[in-house]
Formats: structure tokens, sequence, C-alpha cells
DNA sequence: TTTTTTATGTAGTAAAATTACAAATAAATT
DNA sequence: AATTTATTTGTAATTTTACTACATAAAAAA
């Protein structure tokens, strides 16, 4: 179903002085939904057989049809609208802190989703599968969730380290193997630490995983896979927190993928881990 | 603005049995908003005027006031569908996990707003700022979100310390003074040692912050200031990961708040903290 | 200039929404 | 049980809204 806007672009050149002064007040008005013909021919300037005419050429059989299809697409402008206008305020209070994260989130999550090669990153799940070792490096806050992923992936029963110390980084990477993987997690994209680190477990034949926010980094260069998240820089206060956040979504969704086809296997490894936890709280 | 499911339920028992019959259609209906007036009351078997007199109870002022309404929820209704098909399968490759995990996300973010009583989250974000000292206690996945919590408020400057391990939580518990603020997350919210130190915790007047993901634990009835993530539990597999990224977000609310609240001293401190970290990595 | 086409409006009609009021039903009072 | 009162519902008339047929005006083509 085409949307008001699509209609419009696509007859503009085949309406008549009339009818776009109806369109004028359309696309003006706050709510054109709540406006009767009347109305709407008022402020048009034009007469409503105009009205009538306009509506038929864009396509709809009548002028109800017209103001319901206005009004659902209006949900959508009015979620635009506040999309748009996500910056937070020192004044803002905590709820609507919150909504303006949420917004934000929303629309990093689906940025991202955008980027996502999934053929890239079924083959990245396939090698996590196989991995002998797999390793989450990741300093400062990016360690927190390198150990995140690593407390998820742990489950599974295979040999999963966390590294958050740019030495024992260091020396991990020196005695990788071939079968090895490093999912890498960095902000920036350019800590020189983890560049070191990285150069060094590929050159020992390790598969590197790179999760980052921005493409034209060294590290994202130097990735095996690379995962994106966010494509736009928009250079807010807020930018750092969605994007770890997103970043954590993307390690969710590789682990979800790599048990999903290890098969009943790995599934069970899991559940015992939990089994395991439930019971020590007791 | 309150929506038409919101004025039927809040209204249902003052309305008469032709009003009833009405609302009955107008919800069996796939496309109300398209039907006249005329049809339906046909439909209901009513007369129009009763149809009148069920859309003034309601608060809307005119027949096409309610049909307007009506469209615009028709959308939300729409995508409320879509993310009630959001359960994540194993064959679903990762660009689909990760969007019905973005979906999953909204939705949970959207019902933890609802629940959000800004007053008292207010409140905690005084307290907080006020703080001798922080405390930030989980075990297990909640153990990196306090972490990452920790890592955040330290840069302000003050006494921030995240507690992961029980027995150590117990020890800071027991040397607690009024001025002292404990932050605990749990995911079930019913872990033995934490209920403990918390209750330790309390009783030597530390104000506790209680995040959590429902509001029938023991946790959550002993909090000084509860934070709910997600109103419903859905049990789906992936509950665990959004309800983390949840609980990342609001601890990211306070944080945000604390900050704005606290004026160019804390923003300078924070501003030292990061060219620390910047210098570091050269 | 005349003819043809296109654009717009006038006036009327049909349909939809709304109101005033009365009939019917139910509840309360005597 | 009868009468009064209040509540619910519908009938019929009125107003408003949407739509149509047709005429006029303006522009383009012959």
């Amino acid at each position: 179903m085409l949307s008001f806007e699509e209609r419009i672009n696509s007859k503009m050149n085949s309406l008549t002085i009339s009818e776009r002064k109806v369109v004028e007040q359309l696309k003006m008005h706050e709510q054109p939904f709540l406006l009767s013909m009347n109305e709407l021919s008022l402020l048009s300037k034009v007469s409503e057989p105009s009205v009538v005419r306009l509506y038929r050429k864009l396509g709809y059989a009548s002028y109800q049809e017209l103001k319901v299809a206005l009004a659902q697409e209006q949900v959508n402008n009015r979620f635009t609208l506040i999309a748009n206008d996500n910056d937070i305020k020192d004044d803002d209070l905590a709820d609507i802190v919150f909504d303006k994260m949420a917004d934000q989130l929303a629309t990093a999550m689906s940025m991202t989703k955008e980027k996502i090669n999934v053929q890239q990153m079924e083959e990245a799940v396939q090698i996590i599968s196989k991995a002998d070792r797999l390793f989450f490096f990741g300093q400062g806050l990016s360690g927190n969730i390198a150990e995140d992923g690593a407390h998820k992936f742990m489950r599974m029963g295979g040999t999963t380290i966390a590294v958050k110390d740019p030495h024992y980084q260091a020396i991990y990477a020196n005695h990788m193997s071939k079968d090895d993987v490093v999912i890498v997690i960095s902000h920036s994209g350019e800590t020189v630490n983890i560049i070191e680190v990285v150069k060094m477990s590929q050159k020992n034949g390790a598969f590197v995983i790179v999760i980052t926010s921005n493409s034209n980094t060294t590290l994202a260069q130097m990735a095996d896979t690379l995962l994106l998240t966010q494509a736009q820089e928009t250079e807010k206060r807020s930018d750092a927190m969605v994007s770890r956040l997103v970043q954590l979504a993307l390690i969710d969704t590789l682990f979800t993928r790599v048990v999903a086809i290890g098969g009943s296997y790995v599934k069970e490894a899991i559940n015992r881990s939990r089994l395991a936890v439930t019971r020590m709280k007791k």
C-alpha cells in the first residue's frame, strides 16, 4: 500500500493548481484527518469537487479513505518527530531520559541491523562453534562486555576466556593457534594495545571478530569478521552508552546462533550450567 | 491520550446493553474505522443514537474522532502483532535473530518506561548524589552489570565499588552506614545470599536501590527504591538477555541524571577521567 | 478566431451524523 | 399492586458532510 507521501510524489506533476493547494493544506495541517471536506476546501480556497478530484487522483476511493490513511500515517510521522528530538537535556527527568534512551537504542539497533552481513556473521558462528578456545578481549568499559560475553559462552562447556588486562592479552596473543577465535570489543577502534594484540593473534593463525562502532578504524580494517554498531556518528553524550548496549545485543545474537546450530548437545551443556548455578544459590 | 482499549476498560461497567453490543462489533471488526454510523448500528443491531451515546461516554467528541482514534491504534495493534511473533527460532539466521531481539528490547523498554516512578527515581538520584560510598552488588551475570555501573559512576570521583563475591558483599554490608547507597542487581530477585546482604545493609542504615525484573519477589519488596524491568513475564529464552540490556539502560539513566544535577563540578571530574583513559592509550 | 481540451466552480442530491423528543422498559416508592 | 421516577432505547426530523451532474471559465490546439 502506497503512502500519502509516495502518492503525492508520483502524481505531483499531473496535479492541477487547485489540487496542489489542497495538498499544501493537508501537508501543512497538524491533524488533517479531522477536517471535513468543507473545511478543507475553505482552507485551500478551492471548491469541494476539487478536493474530490484530488483524492481520486491519488487513488483513494473516498474522502474517508484518505482520512484514514492520513490518520494512520500520522502515527508514523509522530514517532519520527520524537526520534529526531531525542537529545538528552540536563532538565529531563528520569522517565524522559529513559524514554529518549529507548528511542536512541531503537534507532541504533535498526541501523546496526542494516549493516549486518548475514553470510559473514553466519560464517563467524560456524568458526566459533568449531573453535578450540574462545577469547574475549576488551579494555575499560569494553572489558565488562568481554566478561559478559565470556560468561555466556562459558556455559557451553568449551574453553572461554575473557581478558581485560593488556599484558595478559599480549601473552595470550603470543600463544594463539589456528583453532583459536578472538572476539575483540572496542568502542573507539583505535586503542593501540588492542591493535598490536590483534596483529599478533592473526599472525599466529587465530580468527578475529571485531565489534566496534566505526568502520573507518584500523581495528575494523583488520577484522576477519567485522560487526558494526551504528552507521551514523551523532556525537551525542549518550552514544557510548547506546553502542555498548548494541554490542551486547550483537554478542547475544552470536551466542543464540551458536547454540541454535549446536543442537541438543550444546543445549544440554547450557542446561547443566544453569542447574549448577541454581543449586549453588540454595 | 487514552487508548480505545483503556477507555473501554475503565467505562465497561457503566455501559448499557446496547452500547456493549456496539463495543462488541468495534472489537470484532477488522477495520471498524471504515464503517459508517449506519453500518455500525445495523451490525450491532441497535439504533444510531445508541452509537452516538457510546462514543460520547468514551470521551470522543464526534464519530469521526472515534474513527480516527481507531485508525491510529490499528497501526499500533499491527506493530504489537508483529512483536508477538518475535520468538527466536533455531533456523532464524543472524540478521533475523538480531531483529527479533531489537523488537523484544523495544517492547521491554517501553514496558519498563510505563513502570517508572519518576518521583521515586529522582529521589534515588538525589540520594546517590549525596552518598558517601556507592556499592554495586550483583552475582553471576548480574555481577558484570554491577561492574559496568561502578565503572561509570567511578568517573565522578567518589568512592564507588562493585562487589560480585557474596562473602565480600556480606563483609561490606556489615560495615555500612546511613550515608552509604547500595544498588543491587538481580535477575531472579530471590537469590538467598543477596537477600541477606540487603537485610544487613538496611539494618545499618544504608539506602538500597533494587534493579530486578519482577515485583513479586522478596528482594523487590525490600527495596527502598525499586527499578523494575518489564511488567510481563513472557518466559522466552531471550528474556534474560533483554532484561539485562534494560537493566543497563536503567543504570545509564540514573548516571545521566546524577551527572545532570551534579552540575559543572561533576562534569569536570568525568572529563578528567576520560582524559586519563585517553592518555593511557597513547 | 474558432474549436477543442482542460480546469474549476455552482447548485443540487444522496448519505451520514446528530438532535429532539417520545415510547418502552426497569427500578423505586407508595 | 399501582403509581411514580429514572433509565434505556428508538423514531423521526434536522443539520452537516460527501458526492454528482452539469455549466462556465480558462487555456491550448487547430
